[in-house]
DNA sequence: GTCCTCAGCTTGTCTGAGGAGCTGATTCGG
DNA sequence: CCGAATCAGCTCCTCAGACAAGCTGAGGAC
């Protein structure tokens, strides 16, 4: 028998599926260690290691004297990884998701000094789509959204967008590298509008033209 | 000497503190169990645990035969203290953000599995709204929601909403405890529309509704 | 110089023992 | 009969020792 994962690894993945299954919900009890190790068919030290491995990843929670319980039914994942991991259509379903929204939120509560990086970043990205580096357009592009998340004014959705960049980086310089024309046909018109739509303070269009241009950008890729 | 944690924890905890000071930079080996478990003056066996722990936690990866080495220096457990800290109000826009999409995307994608689990959460959430403890109340309520965002059957927008349910639900949590009439304002109706308009697969409705209902939420907090 | 072998290190696993702490049933006092 | 104190039995926590499995680098064979 081929053994890749040490026998604790292995025991936590059997733990996890398990409670990700429903057979132990938040807030249960396991069994013991003797009765786990004999489930499992392995020792009470691998037991407590693979315990202790969902421990670190806060989906246990042992309390000396009382037992083993279950906090959470699925690991807190690494984000990186799990952008990584995902299909890209997802991916850009969920920025989807933070910028029609942020994009509403800015038309509330942008500033006069929102509108101008709208200014300076729009000016950028056109001068790059003409004639700069493929790198340099898909910076001046993401430079121009992430002035639009900024705009408006929430930290939990500015950080969302931050963690997002990099995985969208990579697909639309994947994406330039197959398709040149890509880049003009999300042209400038479309940023252009969802500025203006936030400038005019105007939710429900500011929303459904960021909605229409990337549903445009998710659609390239399908 | 008292022992507020149990000494694997507090090891973990140590080692954590050495890595972080740079003692240990990424890709370096630790020194062997024994070695450790001399220098911390604990068994073998707990000092297993706190690299076990700290592997849960994507620090540390052992390989057999060859030691364990650093692979991160901090934990990446980032977004659990991002929401920790940021304003309520900005956590329950970003909530908002991928729940109103999730529901537009559910109605077009709900299977007959998703309505059966929408009855049953539904069905969970009415019994305990009516009588049972708070935090009953709220994993039943969380329970719906999180259903809601399965049946859109993407793994980004689970994964995020699964980052925020632990800071939503101690504000829940947190509400109740200062006033008890607010289960019966966010009550029952609300839920059902909402799980009516995806089973009628009517994406706007759904995202209307979605959007209704946790902007009322949003309300009583600020 | 290149490849192979192997001794000596490392982590992985199991077992047995005793300590510390929680929990629920039992017992005692009212 | 009811409430509170008691405690036996369960749980996890820690240690120690033994052996297995696997990697690494030094040294020898070619």
């Amino acid at each position: 028998m081929i053994r890749r994962h040490p026998l604790a690894e292995q025991a936590a993945e059997e733990l996890l599926r398990r409670i990700g299954s429903g057979e132990w919900p938040i807030g249960q009890k396991l069994p013991g260690e003797t009765t786990l190790a004999a489930q499992l068919g392995v020792g009470r030290s691998t037991i407590r290691e693979a315990v202790r491995e969902l421990a670190g990843r806060r989906v246990l929670e042992s309390r000396q004297g009382a037992g083993v319980f279950v906090i959470a039914q699925q690991a807190s994942e690494d984000w990186d990884q799990v952008l990584r991991r995902a299909d890209i259509t997802d991916v850009l379903e969920g920025r989807l998701a933070i910028e029609t929204e942020a994009a509403r939120l800015a038309a509330s509560r942008r500033t006069p000094a929102d509108l101008k990086t709208f200014r300076y970043t729009l000016a950028d990205r056109e001068k790059a789509a003409g004639k700069l580096p493929d790198d340099w357009y898909v910076e001046a592009d993401l430079a121009f959204h992430r002035a639009v998340i900024t705009a408006a004014h929430n930290a939990v959705l500015t950080e969302l967008f931050d963690t997002f960049v990099p995985r969208i980086r990579r697909a639309m310089l994947d994406m330039l590298k197959l398709d040149q024309d890509h880049r003009h046909r999300h042209d400038q018109a479309a940023h252009q509008a969802i500025a203006d739509a936030i400038r005019d303070r105007d939710p429900e269009l500011a929303t459904a033209r960021t909605r229409e241009h990337l549903s445009a950008v998710r659609a390239t890729v399908s």
